[in-house]
RNA sequence: GGCCACGUGGCGGAGUGGUUACGCAGCGGUCUGCAAAACCGUUUACACCAGUUCAAUUCUGGUCGUGGCCUCCA
């Protein structure tokens, strides 16, 4: 099957063919760094990985470049530096704020399983290939100077506004912004403007006496250029940033290289929703990843994602993120009962095929859905195909015994257990995203509660409010004795020493061994 | 106000001009002393109204609802 890609330009699903295969280039906006990420930014870095994955395994790892930018130059990340370094000059709190997010998000990012870009370039090393872009575009009459500004002339370009589809008229008609007396059309936007006195500033074009900082539509279209070239296979990013973001990319790009594309393809992720409301910082929910990872392994949060098509919208709730855990569970836990690592063989075409038809995660989930229950019966290679199929999407976790699943043991039948549970999901989590300050605040609270923790070393998670080994002694001893109570037929006493164990948040079940013999196992409730 | 998406069964979520999506939950059954687990089977759907068509959930128009962009928010 053919790799097709839906393009918002032509709103067409049609076959991808790159303009070099042996070197196939993909562009996403990255993150503005002055604060953390939240579940929104996670999106587009989980889709696009998706995509990358599947370039590579289509083209070859060293034949797909990917690029995803960091902006570090932005009004928001001054006013951010300003009010949490008032003491250090501008400049110097500005590093700091756009270092610390940055590393930030890498963590977050890197906890959802993304693979690293092949390369995150910053703006601020890209100011050569701005004032390049600019210096053409005001050549040929794209751009003019007014009021040390450099503004992009939107009536130079009759194409403008064909991502977004929407001609000029109607953007005037619309348009609720008072308009800049700089601006010669409403709608024409900024390349460079003047920094404000201790801002970052560098030497403007010609015929401004004041130094200034690039617009931040620019930005995308010099690193673009630098590192994809004048034109290239695919672009992506958020729906939101189609106009004017995109809009005003290809304007400056098309108009300064005389192309007609800037990229072959143009991706836009739909946009997402927490809990049935639009995510904002007035409402109350704006959810930061971070704070996510602290309850929810990475990879839950990304079968969360991947559950829905990426051009749909998506709501993320806790509700959902639970399902998706219980599945990952079933199949990490199917996985490492049967499966040897690192074997690495039996990639599905279907799963492919899934992915290849504009990136149908959903219909590739459903695939290892199938291949999932044939493992469960025994089919080998159904078995290497899921776990081929869930590397392929990049969950990275399955092998790590235990990682979704909450094991209680409370053998002071007076603990809350429900409660534990949460308190275990949360901690799990923590230490799978490394994140050992949270892990040591869960762990103190629960040794408050007189509850000690043990790493078993197959990853599960035990609480004890005793002594371990008499704790499993003390269960095997019990099964014990509903096994004689049962082979006497006394029901009785079997039932009573089944609710005992319940409520120590035991849940026995009774099975039969290969030779049918009956064999009672146990596991902690979830 | 202008432009653009989305609206599928209890929940999540694909897809299609006529044919079982799938998962969770539910229900029934098998197995179990009972229960749990496991396995098998299974009910419920395409917001509303009109149109095109032999046939529409799928195409067209309208209505309603939700959301996005037009304010350097993915």
């Amino acid at each position: 099957m053919q790799l097709r890609l839906f393009d918002t330009l032509t709103k067409t699903k049609r076959p991808f063919v790159p303009i070099d295969a042996a070197n196939v280039r993909m562009y996403v906006c990255g993150p503005t760094v002055y604060d953390f990420a939240h579940i929104g930014n996670a999106r587009p870095a989980i889709v696009f990985d998706v995509l990358f994955r599947l370039l590579r395994h289509v083209y070859g790892a060293e034949h797909v470049t990917y690029v995803r930018n960091i902006t570090d130059v932005d009004d928001k990340i001054n006013a951010r530096a300003a009010r949490d370094y008032p003491g250090l000059p501008l400049n110097e709190a500005i590093r700091k704020v756009t270092e610390e997010t940055e590393r930030q998000f890498h963590a977050d990012v890197d906890a959802l399983g993304c693979l690293r870009p092949t390369k995150e370039p910053r703006a601020t090393e890209h100011i050569p290939e701005m004032r390049a872009i600019i210096d053409r575009l005001i050549a040929e009459g794209h751009a003019y100077v007014e009021q040390n500004h450099v503004l992009f002339a939107v009536a130079s370009m009759p194409a403008y506004g064909q991502l977004a589809r929407r001609s000029l008229d109607e953007m005037l008609a619309g348009a609720r912004v008072d308009v800049a007396p700089y601006k010669r059309d409403a709608m024409d936007f900024v390349l460079w403007k003047p920094s404000k006195p201790g801002e970052p500033a560098w030497p403007s074009p010609a015929g401004i006496a004041v130094e200034g900082r690039p617009g931040w539509h620019l930005e995308c279209s010099a690193m673009a250029w630098k590192h994809l070239g004048e034109e290239f296979d695919i672009h992506g990013g958020g729906i939101d940033l189609v106009f004017p973001h995109h809009e005003n990319e290809i304007a400056q790009s098309c108009c300064a290289f005389h192309r007609d594309h800037m990229a072959r393809t143009w991706m836009h992720n739909g946009f997402l929703q927490v809990e049935g409301e639009k995510m904002s910082k007035s409402l109350g929910n704006f959810v930061t990843i971070r704070s996510l990872l602290e309850k929810w392994p990475g990879d839950v949060l990304r079968h969360q994602m991947l559950m829905t098509h990426y051009r749909q919208p998506l709501d993320w709730t806790e509700k959902r993120a639970f399902l998706a855990m219980q599945e990952l569970d079933d199949w990490a836990t199917l996985i490492q009962s049967r499966y040897n690592f690192p074997f690495e063989k039996g990639l599905d075409q279907p799963v492919v095929d899934a992915l290849e038809d504009d990136l149908n995660t959903p219909n590739a989930i459903t695939i290892l859905r199938e291949e999932y229950s044939k493992a469960k019966k025994g089919d080998r290679n159904a078995l290497a195909s899921l776990v081929a199929g869930c590397k392929l999407l990049g969950f990275s976790h399955l092998d790590k015994p235990g990682l979704f699943r909450t094991d209680i043991v409370a053998l002071n039948v007076s603990q809350n257990t429900s409660d534990l549970g949460s308190q275990l999901t949360a901690l799990r989590a923590a230490r799978a995203n490394s994140a050992f300050e949270i892990v040591s605040s869960i762990e103190a609270e629960l040794s408050s509660r007189g509850l000690t923790v043990k790493y078993e070393p197959d990853y599960r998670i035990v609480l004890l409010d005793g002594d371990e080994v008499a704790a499993k002694d003390k269960i095997n001893a019990l099964i014990a004795a509903r096994t004689a109570a049962r082979a006497q037929k006394n029901w009785a006493e079997s039932d009573r020493i089944r609710d005992e164990l319940t409520k120590m948040g035991v849940v026995l079940k009774d099975g039969k061994d290969d030779s049918g013999r009956p064999v009672t196992t146990w596991e902690l409730a979830r």
